[in-house]
DNA sequence: AATATCTTTCAATTTATTTTGAAAGTTCAG
DNA sequence: CTGAACTTTCAAAATAAATTGAAAGATATT
């Protein structure tokens, strides 16, 4: 297979995977196309090579580096912007956890530590109990769940591998 | 607050949230109508609770069940078919965390595995090495990814709490 | 300060997803 | 077998999200 047809292939793929994650399928090919490309491009290769309009490469550009996940570049002597993807792939899923965590987790957290707090009144005593439990239990799990993941965006590679890896077998 | 307000709020946040998900909206809310319910409720219930169509109702219950996450119940001398969430937070996290895996994580695993086995031709070798170096990380990370969250879903939560929470502190 | 080059914005359009509800399908009691 | 009670289906409608492209905004060059 060619180079350009795999960078086509996976650029494909990325775009169709990224709406399964969430992300639109634009920033993902974006964020694909300059992760296989060994140079930093323009706003107009970018378009032109994912046959995409000016907005939508220049706001999904934005959206990239508000994840972290692209830089802006000046080349010595040009006039214009050019984009890279850092390439380490661990820093890359840290960023990308650390957004979905604000996303997914955080508004959690939020509404079930505020219902957790209230205090429920009705007639129903069984439903206020299960309403209760539930909350208390969600409540808990999520705290839980938030903590590994703070410790995952945390971790180097190293720390995580060793640690991790090596008792999870 | 009283129950009701409670539940509703618990619900409505449930449903914003699913979306952040990538979950539909009604189907998260059938389901946090069910998780503070104490007991199962017809799909008539659902409907006039949730202010929703009967249609939507049965796709959404029927997605919910393909997910494990809500079971029918029959009731004897009753005709109708009742419906009930999991409570166990655990499992519910589990059983959901499987789902996601075989939406974002496999399909990433197929596509780059496949990728990675390539020979990839062309005449530019500064592109073709970062193409192939940045398949050969993800390919290794992806890996990685993918069996920690096995760990997770075939975990039970006191092996998950004692083995990571302590390690992790 | 005029012009050329490049970037940003955003209303309008297109595309994708969700929801509806009426009709068809199923099941069971008599 | 018939009809009432319930469930499922699915084309059409409504809603939401992504995309376009032209116009406005910057910024550097002469």
């Amino acid at each position: 297979m060619n180079l350009d047809e795999a960078k086509l292939k996976f650029i494909n793929s990325w775009g169709t995977l990224g709406s399964q994650w969430g992300i639109n399928r634009t920033m993902s090919q974006i964020h694909a196309l300059l992760l296989v490309s060994s140079k930093a491009l323009s706003a107009e290769e970018i378009m032109e090579q994912l046959g995409i309009s000016r907005g939508n490469t220049n706001m999904n550009l934005h959206a990239l580096m508000d994840w972290g996940l692209v830089s802006k570049e000046f080349k010595p002597g040009e006039r214009k912007e050019f984009f890279s993807a850092g390439k380490d792939m661990w820093e890359t899923a840290r960023k990308i956890t650390y957004e979905r965590k604000k996303r997914e987790i955080e508004p959690i957290l939020q509404v079930v530590n505020e219902l957790n707090k209230e205090t429920i009144t009705g007639d129903n005593n069984e439903e206020i109990e299960t309403f209760k439990k539930t909350i208390e239990d969600l409540n808990k799990f999520t705290i839980k769940a938030n903590s590994i993941v703070d410790k995952f965006i945390k971790s180097d590679e190293n720390w995580f591998y060793k640690t991790l890896m090596s008792i999870l077998k």
